[in-house]
DNA sequence: CGGAATCCTCGCAGATACTG
DNA sequence: CAGTATCTGCGAGGATTCCG
């Protein structure tokens, strides 16, 4: 991650940011409702095997996109929050969001809306 | 591409449309000066081979973001415009650019701008 | 000029099982 | 509860060559 050749203008590095498999919906989830346990997040994302969440949460993490609190105690506890960055990422969902609901009508496409 | 069952959600649906490896900076430059020839398109983005651009162009045109117009003669002109849907989809990139770009100041990180 | 046809690589992501 | 550890595959994307 952060490979600086990868990235030829700053769009692409935002991509980069928000393009994992489950990053957007990692996002939604935890912008609509902070903070966000790892169990609560493996059930609003059944289809998500622990290794990807947990791989997706570290790389968030690493960009400085959210935050992760350890609670030092048993059973553990580990909550997830957006950072200032990751918040300034929830208009760009929205707008996608939008986008793409609009777009789906246009093309007769039909969501298969497991999640969300 | 547009296989339901790949999306949760609205937003992965956009992702799938700008998701390509070059789709951004290629709607980009249509939205910045339109139309845009295919070797236009050829010198703006030298490291991307002509069959990346082929496929990445004919995907967009699939998918209804962009309009294909073949000049039948010698030697072959072919122009590409943004779409209706296309013209929707530049607020998003400019979000993008404007997020990149604070973010890599934050990051102290340093884009590899051979291209735009 | 604007592609098409092949071949190949490499890394994201899935399945499954295990742990402090 | 919140993760690790391996093994595996599949497909987007790259290099190269050729064509109407």
């Amino acid at each position: 991650m952060l490979n600086l050749k990868e990235f030829n203008c700053e769009k692409e590095l935002t991509l980069s940011v928000i393009g994992g498999k489950w990053k957007m919906i990692i996002l939604w989830h935890i912008g609509l409702n902070s903070p966000q346990r790892f169990s609560t997040l493996r059930k609003l994302l059944p289809k998500v095997t622990p290794k990807m969440l947990t791989a997706q949460l570290r790389e968030l993490e690493n960009d400085g996109i959210i935050h992760r609190k350890v609670y030092q105690q048993v059973p553990p506890k580990v909550e997830y929050t957006l950072t200032e960055y990751g918040e300034k990422l929830i208009p760009i969902l929205e707008l996608m969001y939008d986008w793409g609901k609009k777009y789906a009508r246009h093309m007769n496409l039909d969501i298969n809306r497991i999640l969300e």
